[in-house]
DNA sequence: GCGACAG
DNA sequence: ATCTTGTCGC
């Protein structure tokens, strides 16, 4: 099993946002649990400190499953945003899976800015990335490599930006986040925010 | 000073 | 993150 999860916001509270969870089995995808939340933010966003504002709040719900669920309790933790993908090489990812004690891999939407590793890597990728599975390694100045960009599904121009959170390696976690794709974001992390704002819209909290 | 900046 | 239906293209 490997499990999801996405945090949704209302525009123009800072406050109110929903916690979404969802577990899959693997590797057919299909959902097996699903749960949300209204939560209240404490902290705001800063760029580089993501982990400061949504890490705790993901990490009860993990600790939540684990007490109530513990049959859909899964092997690891897919969350939106980086894992050492991050200026200071620990980004959310990596706040959760210290703070659960479990994998996690970190999987964005766009590239974060991380000193050395943002050149050129937007026309490489437009370049290299021409099948489902290709990847282009993001490296540091040192050839580190602390992430990966990858062409999930066939059809999609942007790729998704995969780095490790806690207790995993970079090739696994490529593999595993790839097997989850059945669009540009892996099912887990895709169907977490969907329940979360469809959540907050249930709740009154829709724009129109 | 300018640019860059996960959700 | 949020604002958001139809529509162009393979």
């Amino acid at each position: 099993m490997i499990g999801g999860l996405d945090v949704s916001y209302v525009k123009g509270d800072p406050v109110t946002a929903c916690v979404g969870i969802v577990v899959c089995l693997f590797p057919s995808m299909k959902p097996i649990h699903v749960h949300t939340e209204i939560v209240q933010m404490t902290e705001p966003y800063i760029s580089g400190y993501l982990g400061f504002k949504e890490a705790n709040t993901i990490a009860e719900q993990i600790q939540h499953i684990k007490h109530e669920r513990p049959n859909a309790y899964p092997d690891a933790f897919l969350i939106d945003g980086n894992g050492v993908l991050h200026p200071r090489r620990f980004g959310l990812a990596c706040h959760v899976g210290v703070l659960t004690d479990h994998p996690t891999i970190g999987v964005a939407k766009s590239l974060h800015f991380v000193d050395g590793v943002h050149k050129n890597i937007k026309a490489r990728c437009s370049t290299l990335l021409i099948k489902p599975g290709d990847v282009v390694p993001l490296s540091t100045d040192s050839e580190e490599i602390i992430g990966m960009a990858l062409k999930p599904v066939a059809g999609v121009k942007n790729p998704i930006y995969i780095s490790v959170g806690h207790r995993f390696d970079l090739e696994t976690a490529v593999w595993l986040v790839k097997t989850c794709c059945h669009y540009r974001i892996p099912e887990p992390i895709r169907l977490a925010d969907i329940y979360s704002r469809q959540h907050l819209q249930r709740m009154g909290f829709s724009k129109s």
